[in-house]
DNA sequence: ATGGCAGCGAAGCGCTGA
């Protein structure tokens, strides 16, 4: 099996993009973020076209999730949120496909270490945290993906000293995700690859993708079970080049059956 | 090595993202 995460900023735009790219790499399980769509607004027609299902969590303008599900698999026990926290902000989704229970997260920008944004990402966090290790429990088989808005390590930064102690590299946001792998989860990308400037988002600006000045925030996080599983996990930088882009690439692990 | 972009909703700019 193939599972995927990406972010792509605005799902009404990005469809286009979406269809492509499952066209030429046709996962079992995409975990979209930032939808930036209402829930009644999301383009399951199209989806369904491509031969995916679907289970989604949508609110206007910002934030937004959702899981595509390649047929015939199914979307059994869909979950919306973080049960028990009444977050107004739609971030979470979960189901279960052919044993395996997949999330998929946009986690909490924080904007900067000053802002009230960055107490609610820590906060969300926790929160977060606490619902992964009840799910970790039940599902021996289980996968975190998404768009975790930390760089877990320097070697996720493209410039160590500038991002020092800013949001998505400060210490108390890399203990949060250490936090999350205690639990005994890990990040996959880093079980195949070692190397620095591996990123998977790069800033619209000033060509930062053109000189690959990047972060790597998102990330696939699995159980051991899982991880036993793994034959591969990439950054795909492809559609990163395609006219009007996401600013994120997808992320992409293989599974042994 | 960020000012510079992109999307949204609204309104001809401000907010948000990372």
């Amino acid at each position: 099996m193939k599972f995927a995460t990406w972010n792509v900023n605005s799902l009404k735009v990005r469809l286009p993009q979406v269809l492509q790219w499952l066209a030429e790499t046709p996962v079992d399980v995409l975990a979209l973020q930032e939808l930036k769509l209402d829930q009644d607004k999301f383009p399951l027609a199209e989806i369904e076209a491509a031969g995916y299902r679907a289970v989604w969590y949508g609110q206007k303008t910002y934030n937004g999730v959702a899981l595509l599900v390649r047929a015939p698999f199914e979307i059994e026990d869909p979950v919306l949120g973080i049960p028990g926290y009444d977050d107004p902000q739609r971030r979470v989704i979960a189901a279960t496909v052919n044993g395996v229970r997949v999330i998929g997260a946009y986690c909490v920008n924080g904007e900067s270490i000053e802002s009230d944004k960055y107490v609610y990402k820590l906060e969300w966090y926790a929160r977060l945290h606490d619902y992964l290790a009840l799910e970790v429990e039940k599902h021996p088989a289980c996968v975190l993906m998404g768009d975790f808005n930390i760089a877990p390590d320097d070697r996720d930064v493209y410039d160590v000293e500038a991002w020092r102690d800013k949001v998505l590299c400060s210490v108390p946001e890399r203990a949060a995700f250490e936090g999350l792998l205690a639990l005994g989860l890990t990040d996959a990308f880093r079980v195949f690859n070692q190397e620095d400037k591996q990123y998977s988002w790069w800033d619209y600006r000033a060509a930062m993708f053109r000189r690959n000045l990047g972060l790597r925030i998102d990330h696939i996080l699995v159980t051991d079970a899982l991880k036993a599983r793994a034959t591969e996990c990439v950054i795909d930088k492809a559609p990163r080049k395609w006219e009007r882009p996401s600013d994120h690439a997808p992320v992409v692990i293989t599974l042994a059956d």
